[in-house]
DNA sequence: CAACGTTCGTGATAGCCTCTAACTAAATCT
DNA sequence: AGATTTAGTTAGAGGCTATCACGAACGTTG
C-alpha cells in the first residue's frame, strides 16, 4: 500500500502508524458505522493520548477521506483482476464479464458492508470528494464499460441512448456505442439497488435468500 | 398528525411542542444530514435551553425514530393516494399502477432527499426499528404487490419464483402468485437503485439527466 | 561527538455534544 | 386555596474534535 522500501526511517515509521490508525478505523467502522468513528477512541486503543493522532491526520475528515480512497482503490483492484481473469479464461462469452463483475462486487461488499456503504451509502451533505477519488471511480466506470461492450445490445435504442450519445463526457474517451453506455449505467444501478437494500438489512426479516434475488436480477439484466 | 381535538390543554401544548421540535429537526436534517442532528441546536433555535428538550423526547434516538416513523407514514400515504387515483382513473391498464408509484416515489424523494435516505440509506449498525415501523413498511409492500398484480408476468418462472413461493411470509396474506412477488421485489430494488445513486450525488458530475435514466429504467422494467 | 533543528507525544484547554440531577416557577387538579 | 404535576432553568459529568505550549526523543550536520 505505502511503499516502505525507499524512505527514511522516520517516513517508514510514520507510514506504519498511519496504516495502523486506518486498521483500527476500519475495525471501528465495521462495528459502529462511519458516522460514529472516533479519533479519540482509536488513540486510546493504540495506547496513546487523543491529540497525538493529529500528527498523522489533520482532522477526522482527512482520515475518512483516506478510508474512502482506500475503499475505492480496493474495489477497483478487485474488479480489475476479475476482469483480467474473465478476459483470459473465456475468449468472448458475451455477458460473462458483467456477471463476473457483479459477483465480485457482491463478494467484496459482503466482506465488509460498511466499506461498501462508505462509498455508495448516504453521503454527508457538505462533503465533496477530491479529484483523485473521482478518478478512481471513473476507472471503475471504464471497467464496467469494457465488460458491457462484450455483451451485445438486445434492445432497440431508447430515448435515453440519444441523450447519452450527446453527453458522453463521463465515459472519458471510451469508444462504447450509446447502447453500451446505457447498458453500463443500468448494470450499475441494478446491482447497487439489490445489493444496497441487502446490506442495509431491508431484506432481513423477509425470509428469502438475498443471493437468489441478486442472481435473478443479474440473470434478467444479462438475458433480457 | 397528532389529534389536537380531544385532549387536555396540557396534552395539546405538549403535542405542539413535539411537532415544532420535529419541524426544526427536519430542517436540520435536510441541510446537514441525519448523523449531524443536534438536540442542543434545536433547543437553541426554539429559544430554550438544551436539557428542556428531554421533557419531550427521552433521547436523540427516540426523536430520530419518530422522524423515521413519520417518513414511512408520509411515503405510505403518498403511495396509497397515488394507487387510489390510478385505480380510479384508468380501469385496468397493466403497469400504469407501477409507473405511477415509481414516479410518486421519485417525486417524494426529490422533495427531501435526506428523508428518503433516512429510511433507505445507510443504517446505524445497532439500530432496530420498532414493530409499528416495520408494519408501515409492509403496508408499502402491499401497495407494491397490488400494483404488480395488475401487470401481467412476461417472463418464464425463474428459480427465484419457486423460492419465493415457499417463503412468502413477508407478503403477509397477499394472494399474489410467485411471479408477482418477484416482480414487486424487482421493482423495489430497481427503483431504489437508480434513485438512491441519484440522491447520493453519484450522477452529479456525469452530465446526463437522471430523470431520463429513471424513465428508461422504469420503461425497461415494465415492458421487458 | 556535540549541537541543532525537526518531529513525536503529552497535558491543558476551549467549545461542542448527550444526558442526568436538583431546583424553581407555573399550570392544573382536588 | 392548597397539593400535585409539569415545564423550564442552571450545574455538571463525561464524551467528542481540535488547538496550543511544552518536554522528550530523534536524525542530521558541523
Amino acid at each position: 500500500m505505502a511503499d516502505t522500501g525507499t524512505a527514511t526511517p522516520r517516513e517508514r515509521y510514520r507510514a506504519q502508524i498511519r496504516a495502523e490508525i486506518k486498521e483500527h478505523a476500519w475495525q471501528q467502522i465495521a462495528t459502529t458505522g462511519a458516522s460514529a468513528l472516533s479519533l479519540n477512541a482509536i488513540a486510546k486503543q493504540m495506547g496513546m493520548s487523543g491529540p497525538a493522532l493529529y500528527r498523522y491526520y489533520a482532522n477526522r475528515d482527512e482520515l475518512i477521506t483516506e478510508l474512502i480512497r482506500d475503499a475505492y482503490r480496493s474495489l477497483a483492484d478487485t474488479l480489475r483482476s476479475t476482469a483480467a481473469e474473465a478476459a483470459e479464461g473465456s475468449g468472448e462469452e458475451g455477458g460473462a464479464g458483467l456477471a463476473g463483475l457483479a459477483h465480485a462486487v457482491r463478494d467484496w461488499a459482503l466482506r465488509d458492508p460498511q466499506r461498501y456503504l462508505l462509498i455508495y451509502g448516504t453521503p454527508v451533505p457538505g462533503y465533496h470528494a477530491p479529484d483523485d477519488i473521482t478518478a478512481i471511480s471513473s476507472q471503475i466506470m471504464t471497467l464496467l464499460l469494457d465488460a458491457a461492450s462484450a455483451a451485445p445490445p438486445r434492445h432497440p435504442e431508447s430515448p435515453l441512448d440519444h441523450h447519452l450519445a450527446a453527453r458522453r463526457a463521463w465515459a472519458g474517451d471510451h469508444p462504447a456505442p450509446p447502447a453500451v453506455l446505457h447498458r453500463a449505467l443500468s448494470f450499475w444501478t441494478r446491482i447497487h439497488g439489490v445489493l444496497s437494500l441487502e446490506l442495509a438489512g431491508h431484506f432481513a426479516g423477509m425470509g428469502f435468500d438475498p443471493a437468489l434475488l441478486f442472481a435473478a436480477e443479474l440473470d434478467d439484466l444479462l438475458t433480457c
